[in-house]
Order: C-alpha cells, then sequence, then structure tokens
RNA sequence: GCCCUUGUAGCUCAGCUGGUAGAGCAAUUGAUUUGUAAUCAAUAGGUCCGCGGUUCGAAUCCGUGCGGGGGCACCA
C-alpha cells in the first residue's frame, strides 16, 4: 500500500494503488483542479498513472515549468489533430513542446496558408470544446510499426525504430486521434484552455538534417491564462520594436543594399558610433599592452592552404583570380596574416608575452538564408589580438582578457555574463599533454573570473579549448560575443618560433580572442539592448542645438561651434520648423540631449538642456555645461 | 543552401476579380518667428525589383533571376 510522500516532506498513506488525480483530490480542492500532470520519484507520469509503492511525488499544475511544457505538448497533440481532419493524407513528424510555444513537423504536397491557420485554430478550439479524455495504451512495438506502415506514416515508423529497446511504445489517443509519444499528457482535451495562437510556417528538415525531406513546421505558443498569452505578444512587439533594422533606418545609421548582400553601408552617423568604438577600444587595448597591426585583406592561396583554412574553410571564403592567374583569398580571418608579422625578425622568450592587436576586416561567404541584419554578415571587422605566450603564460594572459572583456562591457552596459567553456573535441590535432595544461591553464582562468560557467564537451576548435563570452540583454536574450582560444597548432603550421633561455628555438603558445567579436553584430546588439537610446558618451550624435526661432541662430550656430571643438558631436537644427516640431524630430532620432537657445539663454549666456525621454529643462552657463559634459564624454572605466 | 512569404515615390503603405498609379510623412518653394514631441499652403517626385512569357492591353496572371522577411540547416 502506497506512502506518498510529497514536496513539503508530509506522507500520505493510501490502502490502495493511486494516481495523481486522487492524491490532488486529497491534498486540497484547488490543486485538484488545476492539476496537470504527476512528478512521481521524478519522472513525469500523467495523472492516470497507477502508483503502486511508495513514491516521493509532486502534482505539477501550469506554475511549474514542467505543467506549461505539458500544457504546450498538449496543444500542439490538439493542432496536429486538426490537421488531420482538415487535410486528410498529411504526414506527421514530431511535435515538441518548446521555449515559449510549441511546433508539429508535417509532410504534405501543398503549403499550408496563413488562412489555413486561422482553420485550424478554429478546429483547435471545436477539440477543446469537446473535451475528450486522453488516454495511453501501450502497444508492441511490432503491432506499433506494422500498423503505422500500413497507414503510411512513414516518419513514426522511424520514431518507433529509434525508441530505445527499454521503453515502452506508447500511444496517446485524445478522443479517436491518437499519436505516437512519450508523455505524459493532460487528461483530456480541454484542459489546454484557449489561450492558444498559431504563429508561423516554415520549413524544416526532418530529423534537423539538411540531407533529409523539408517537413511543413507550424508553430504556435499556448498559455495557461488570457493574461500570460497577451504578455507574451507584447513582448514579442517589444521586441520587434528595438529591431536594429529599423532602428538602424530611423537613425539613419546603415542600410543594406542588393550590389552587396551582407555588407553594410554606414552612413554618417553609423559610422561616427563605429568609430567611437574603435578608439574606445584602442583605449583600453593600448591600457592593457596590446600594440597594433595590420594586414593584407587579400593574401595568396598558398598561405591559406599552409593555414589549414583552404581545405577546412574553403567553401566559406571569397576568392579572386588576377589577370595573370594568380589565386588569392580575401582574409576569413586574421590569423594567417598575424602570424607573419611575428614572423618577421628574430623574437625572443623576453618579447613574450607579445599581443598584437588587429581591426581586421574579414569577409566570409556566409550561406544567404543565414544574413541577418547587422547580426550575421558577410564583412565585418573584428576586434581582433593574437597573443604569443609560453605555456607559462597561458593562464594569466586567459585572466587578463577576461578581465579586460568584463570591463568593456560593464562599460557598455551589459553586467550579466556568462561563459561557455569547451574542451578537447575528437578529431583534434596536438599531443594529449599539451591539452591538459591548456585545458587547466584555461580552467583555472574562468574560476579565477568567479563567473558562471557551463561546459560543452567536446566542441572546441581542432586547435585548442575556448571559452565564448555571452552576455544577457536589457530583455534577457543570450548573445555570444567574444571568445577567446588557446592554439597550439597555427604557429607550428606557419612556422612561428621564439629562442627560449637556452638559445633553442620554440613554438609559441598563440591565443586568439576577441572582445566584441564582430564591431557590426557588437552595434547591431548594442542597438537593441538600448532601444537605440544609446549612453551619451557611445552615442553619434550627442547633441543637438535648437534655436527657438531663427533670430537666435546666430547664437544656437556659436553654441554648436564651442560643443564641436571640446570634443562632444553637436548639430544645429536651423531649419524653418517650429521649436515642438525640432524636439520631436530629434527625439525620435534618439538624440541624448537637445539644447533650446532663445532670448533667456543669450541674455545669460547658457543653454537649457532637455534629457531625450524626459520632459525635464535644465538651464545651465554654457561654460558649466562644456565642462560637466566634457566629464561625460568618455567610458565610465576610462 | 532549403521551405514559406514578400518587393509600388526618400520612408510607411493603399491599389478588388488585368484597362499604363495614389495617400500620409519627408523634400523643395512661399507664408509663419514659433519656449519643450507634428504651423499652413503650393510644387515637384515613380523602368510599380530585373528579365522573359500570356494578352488587344500586365503593378496586377505565369515562368525565371536577384533582394528582403520568418524559419530550417550553417555559424570554422
Amino acid at each position: 500500500m502506497p506512502n506518498i510522500t510529497l514536496p513539503d516532506g508530509k506522507k500520505i498513506k493510501f490502502d490502495k494503488e493511486v494516481n495523481g488525480i486522487e492524491i490532488a483530490e486529497k491534498i486540497s480542492k484547488s490543486l485538484y483542479k488545476q492539476a496537470l500532470i504527476i512528478s512521481v520519484n521524478g519522472e513525469l507520469k500523467d495523472l492516470t498513472y497507477l502508483i503502486k509503492k511508495d513514491s516521493s511525488v509532486k502534482i505539477i499544475t501550469s506554475k511549474d515549468k514542467e505543467g506549461l511544457d505539458a500544457i504546450r505538448h498538449d496543444t500542439t497533440h490538439i493542432m496536429a489533430m486538426a490537421v488531420q481532419e482538415l487535410f486528410p493524407g498529411t504526414k506527421i513528424a514530431i511535435g515538441p513542446a518548446i521555449k515559449d510555444g510549441f511546433y508539429y513537423d508535417f509532410s504534405r504536397k501543398n503549403p499550408f496558408t496563413p488562412e489555413d491557420l486561422e482553420k485550424i485554430e478554429r478546429k483547435m478550439k471545436e477539440i477543446v470544446e469537446k473535451n475528450e479524455p486522453t488516454k495511453r495504451e501501450v502497444w508492441e512495438r511490432k503491432v506499433a510499426k506494422d500498423h503505422y506502415k500500413k497507414i503510411g506514416e512513414d516518419y513514426k515508423v522511424e520514431l518507433v525504430d529509434s525508441i530505445p529497446d527499454d521503453q515502452e511504445v506508447s500511444i496517446y489517443y485524445h478522443g479517436k486521434w491518437y499519436d505516437l509519444c512519450r508523455g505524459p499528457h493532460l487528461t483530456s482535451t480541454g484542459k489546454i484552455g484557449k489561450y492558444f495562437k498559431l504563429t508561423k510556417v516554415s520549413g524544416a528538415y526532418w530529423r534537423g538534417d539538411s540531407n533529409n525531406e523539408m517537413l511543413q513546421r507550424i508553430y504556435g505558443t499556448s498559455w495557461p491564462s488570457k493574461k500570460e498569452l497577451d504578455d507574451y505578444l507584447k513582448r514579442i512587439e517589444e521586441a520587434e520594436k528595438r529591431d536594429h533594422r529599423k532602428l538602424g533606418k530611423e537613425m539613419d545609421l546603415f542600410h543594406f543594399r542588393e550590389e552587396s548582400p551582407g555588407s553594410v553601408f554606414w552612413h554618417e552617423k553609423g559610422w561616427a558610433l563605429f568609430q567611437k568604438l574603435v578608439s574606445y577600444m584602442r583605449a583600453k587595448q593600448e591600457e592593457a599592452g596590446y600594440r597594433e597591426i595590420n594586414t593584407p585583406e587579400i593574401l595568396d592561396r598558398t598561405l591559406w592552404e599552409k593555414s589549414g583554412h583552404w581545405e577546412k574553410f574553403g567553401e566559406n571564403m571569397y576568392t579572386s583570380t588576377t589577370p595573370d592567374e594568380k589565386v588569392f583569398a580575401i582574409k576569413p580571418m586574421n590569423c594567417p596574416g598575424c602570424v607573419q608579422v611575428y614572423n618577421q625578425g628574430l623574437k625572443s622568450y623576453r618579447d613574450l608575452p607579445l599581443r598584437m592587436s588587429e581591426f581586421g576586416k574579414v569577409h566570409r561567404y556566409e550561406p544567404s538564408g543565414a544574413l541577418h541584419g547587422l547580426l550575421r554578415v558577410r564583412a565585418f571587422t573584428q576586434d581582433d589580438a593574437h597573443i604569443f605566450c609560453t605555456d607559462d603564460q597561458i593562464t594569466e594572459e586567459c585572466l587578463s582578457v577576461t578581465n579586460l572583456i568584463l570591463e568593456i562591457y560593464k562599460d557598455l552596459g551589459f553586467e550579466n555574463v556568462i561563459l561557455k567553456y569547451s574542451d578537447r573535441p575528437d578529431v583534434r590535432v596536438g599531443e594529449d599533454s599539451v591539452w591538459d595544461k591548456s585545458e587547466s591553464a584555461l580552467l583555472k582562468a574562468i574560476k579565477a573570473s568567479k563567473l558562471e560557467y557551463s561546459v560543452n564537451k567536446g566542441e572546441g576548435a581542432f586547435y585548442g579549448p575556448k571559452i565564448e563570452f555571452v552576455l544577457t540583454d536589457a530583455i534577457g536574450r543570450d548573445w555570444q560575443c567574444g571568445t577567446l582560444q588557446v592554439d597550439l597548432n597555427l604557429p607550428d603550421r606557419l612556422g612561428a618560433t621564439y629562442v627560449n633561455k637556452s638559445g633553442e628555438k620554440k613554438v609559441p603558445v598563440m591565443l586568439h580572442r576577441a572582445l566584441f567579436g564582430s564591431l557590426e553584430r557588437f552595434i547591431g546588439i548594442l542597438i537593441e539592448h538600448y532601444s537605440g537610446k544609446l549612453p551619451f558618451w557611445i552615442s553619434p550624435l550627442q547633441i543637438m542645438v535648437i534655436p527657438v526661432s531663427d533670430e537666435f541662430d546666430d547664437y544656437a550656430k556659436l553654441v554648436n561651434d564651442k560643443i564641436r571643438k571640446s570634443g562632444i558631436s553637436s548639430n544645429v537644427d536651423l531649419k524653418n520648423h517650429n521649436l515642438n516640431y525640432k524636439i520631436r524630430e530629434h527625439s525620435l532620432a534618439k538624440v541624448p540631449i537637445l539644447l533650446i537657445c532663445g532670448k533667456k539663454e543669450v541674455d545669460t549666456n547658457s543653454v537649457t538642456i532637455r534629457k531625450l525621454d524626459t520632459n525635464k529643462q535644465e538651464n545651465m552657463e554654457l561654460k558649466t555645461f562644456l565642462k560637466n559634459f566634457s566629464s561625460l564624454n568618455k567610458a565610465p572605466s576610462l
């Protein structure tokens, strides 16, 4: 007779086998109503699952992540049911719950249209209203396979085959419709409620493999209450509002065009932002002991063959044949060029660590479907650096790179940073002893940074382990930006050496690191993080001077000149528009500070400050203004 | 690269079932001289993404190419 232990430690004794419904009922009426599924000794089960022996149990409701998943999993089954009722002959593949929703993959000749989605949604509502019971059956493996073969559900046949031998083949019935599924599911089709919505159709490869057939995937979202659904839709809307492609246009920062897909045409303001980031970075790297170099964009094929890129990365490289038939490649990475700079002249152990930075523009032929605004481009500038050092210097150098990255992210408003550590992959070069050394050196640096980190087993580069720096933006999205890799391979391939204390030639260790990663991508992230409202010091146009009427144009021009001379970027708006119009225009353009100049200001040699997103006004003598804002015109850490 | 979708003025978009284009904003000009998020009026502005086809006639239908968007795959 099972003894049931609840999460709070309380025990209930039943005198017969018991299921989740009965347990919930015993605990409270409200829990009975809210119960969706049950966790039995850590395993998720249907509420109807019979518990025969003593168990620890938790009733799962929509407040639990597992409960939400269960709702979505049920919703996707109901969607598949609706689809097969409306479009007979459609084959079903898989349909899991995902973050914020669910999808189901279908195979069908004709594509689903937006109108179809509406139809499907209506059908789903009917199914929910019928509230038919959901039942689980266990089938013989062979019976299941033969059955699915017979009715032509090829994907289900494959899925049956892929269920491990020690697991049951379970089938869930929602009314008459049924699906091969591990479960668990809610007790009836009505349980999911009515707060779901189908959101989009897209293609998706069967089993995520591009060699396989492309299926039609319908995405949807499902929530326990109207409020949660509305909040979710609102969140999507908010994210769209800060889309850097939209803001980039509105703020006149950059554009893209057909002649060069995936390459940025930077406008005056966008380029100013870009340059501000570069000079900021220069200052930080100067501080951290880097020397900046620059290497050619186009390099002979033979170098890329030697470095391994030609073989390993050839598909992504742009090449160019000269009139005399020589083949060059446009660099997709800066490292080989940097090693060649290192190779000039003999290097001694006394020169190490040697930190060479380069704002190198690289070109990569990315698949057309991967392009996405500034976030995924074909030509971008890396804030790259290569540190040549000895084995013994690895940890310290890694640690200082990590600190530099954190400082820089913090300056730009990203406080939340996590690390992803990837260790040796199966396919790799180098002795295990060297891997031991570089891995432990990297790990030591990570631990010293005291940051949260996750381990991606076997995901390192073929030449060494790596750390990726992931930051979280204002609306909780993660972006992988910086990277730090230990490389014991490339210096060797390209013949880099240094002379050690005993006069022997040794191959140095090379650390690859990028802080922002790509300037272009980072700017995209910055724009979205701040919704375009960049901090004063990094803002491409920091100040707009606005005369109240053209009577005060001369004074406004004077103010503008003085500000520009002080190193703050400023402009003056002399157009024949009224004050309200100009305030609106420049506020929409996200200029952080507007300076209003009228009679009062002329008389007192002052300016009136209006900060973006406030309508408070502050009057200040021009002299004081220049003093105050000059000190704000640099990164917090500088 | 693959699936779906989309491409009209500088921008945002309208243009039903085929009869060679329209609005708002922006621009220009004029009036207005403005004190904290859109002053009024006039003018100008278009290879309807490119190429081919169907048709008496194509922005509209078909094919194809290129670009954009949403996904999938990719992200060394």
